[in-house]
DNA sequence: CAGCGTTCTTTCATTGGTTGGAATAGTATT
DNA sequence: AATACTATTCCAACCAATGAAAGAACGCTG
């Protein structure tokens, strides 16, 4: 009798080792790769960058794609696509504030010829959300999109001044991570500009990293009175002086903040005596 | 004998009648239930936009909002959230181009003081990635992130015009869909004005609808000479004469696809004669 | 303040969409 | 021609995803 040949009855075929995450969460991962040095990437990078072999990739890719979230260039490499750049175009602390400010952003600029920039806070940093710079003005950090620490910037201490008291303590706590060019601030001092940040409504840092500058940022409030963004100045150090700057960034700020509501008219029915 | 009780063994539990969709194609449902007039959102209306029982939409807004794609409001309310906006805002096609442009088209708008306005093609229809207007400008249709069609705009024009040919002749067997304020094309008038605009780097429209405009727009050329954007300007009808305007667009125009590398010098090793 | 309708959230048995190793095809480099 | 890498197709196993049901939390009305 012939002896059965000891061939695998289990191919090995459809063996899962461990299985992952949820798919949005893969998928999201995906569209995490992308960065600014990271605008256009190819199938293999996206699978080895978000932690996940080609064929799982490729097909939650191919979702995106068909979605637009993504687009595929003519070399096969992916890119963000239009269509979620539209879509996210509807986020109001991202475009929203940014449509409503750009005109005043605009004015700020003419008058002062140095950049211009408008932020919101993201969790522990502080997102850019629009940048006015002309072409011959001084090397600035950041760009539109990117991060900015909260501590070490003008923006950002006008955002953490104005963020809620248990996440200011819980950031307080934290150790400050140095950047190049600030030095960092002690604990203590933090705190007391911080305090000054809410009651003189204006932030002032000095950088010397990509050049030396200065910035002066104020707070931009909505209906409910709670800091929703950061609009700043940047300068050379040494030209414009600080004090001067001051008062432009901080009525800038306030016509932002007023047409979002703040200052806004009282409600009809209390809005006169004569009325009752 | 006991009659057994006719109690279903099989709770109805877990019965699913029917499956749905992909989850990534759901979590995008969700996301494009957000439009112009849908800034804000509640899970219900999610739900019932995207066509899916509230559990589900639940369950895969928790995991949009975790990453950041949604933002969540003090009222329950979900919004389209920053991080989703932190990356899209690395779409070549949307942030891309607008980043470059925008001095340029500053520079127009400073000029002219009349809408300026950036678009790209996606699909069957022009995308609007920028628009500069004065604050006493006259109403204008469209909003950046909003959709145009191609057949009755001015840069859905020079978007068809440059579109490849398989793509234009689609377009052009298709019905026209009529648009208020416009009378639409007949397709042999069509096939003639795109072939104009493709001469000339001019298409120019009149639209009667939100209000008595003229709108010149010009196209954007990438370093591969392909149309990647359309630029134009509109102004009231019986102001500035068009053929007045054609030069200032079609410069600006020019002057963006150069810093795309369009016009770009050529390579060195053919540079002059002289390095033979 | 009970009653009612709506929205939001949690639970859980079921199962079909998701998964990734392997194989194949395609492309660039040596 | 060989090597290395990337992209794509295939498919059986299986676990994450599913949605009815029930409960919790509001908001509104009489």
């Amino acid at each position: 009798m012939t002896v059965p040949l000891d061939t695998e009855p289990t191919p090995t075929r459809g063996k899962r080792p461990k299985q992952g995450e949820p798919v949005i969460d893969r998928a999201l991962s995906l569209l995490a790769v992308f960065s600014d040095r990271r605008r256009a990437l190819t199938l293999s990078e996206l699978a080895r960058h978000a932690g996940m072999p080609a064929p799982t990739a490729l097909r939650l890719i191919a979702r995106l794609v068909a979605w637009g979230a993504l687009e595929r260039l003519d070399d096969g490499r992916y890119v963000v696509g239009v269509r979620l750049w539209e879509v996210a175009s509807l986020s109001p602390r991202g475009h929203g504030v940014r449509e409503i400010a750009l005109p005043y952003l605009e004015d700020l600029f003419e008058v002062t010829r140095h950049h211009v920039l408008l932020a919101v806070r993201d969790n522990e940093e502080a997102v850019l959300i629009e940048r006015l710079s002309s072409k011959d003005a001084t090397e600035v950090a950041y760009r539109v999109g990117g991060r900015a620490p909260l501590r070490s910037t003008a923006v950002g201490l006008v955002l953490l001044a104005g963020a809620d008291q248990q996440f200011q303590e819980a950031t307080l706590r934290k150790p400050p991570e140095n950047e190049p060019g600030v030095e960092s601030m002690p604990e203590g001092q933090l705190r007391r500009t911080l305090s000054d940040v809410r009651r003189t409504g204006i932030a002032m840092i000095r950088r010397s990293h990509p050049s030396k500058t200065v910035s002066v940022a104020s707070p931009v409030f909505d209906a409910q009175g709670s800091v929703v963004a950061a609009l700043s100045i940047v300068v050379p150090d040494g030209s414009t002086p600080p004090n001067v700057l001051a008062p432009a960034v901080r009525a800038t700020a306030r016509a932002v903040s007023r047409n979002l509501g703040h200052l806004a008219e009282v409600s009809p029915d209390v809005r006169t005596h004569s009325e009752g």
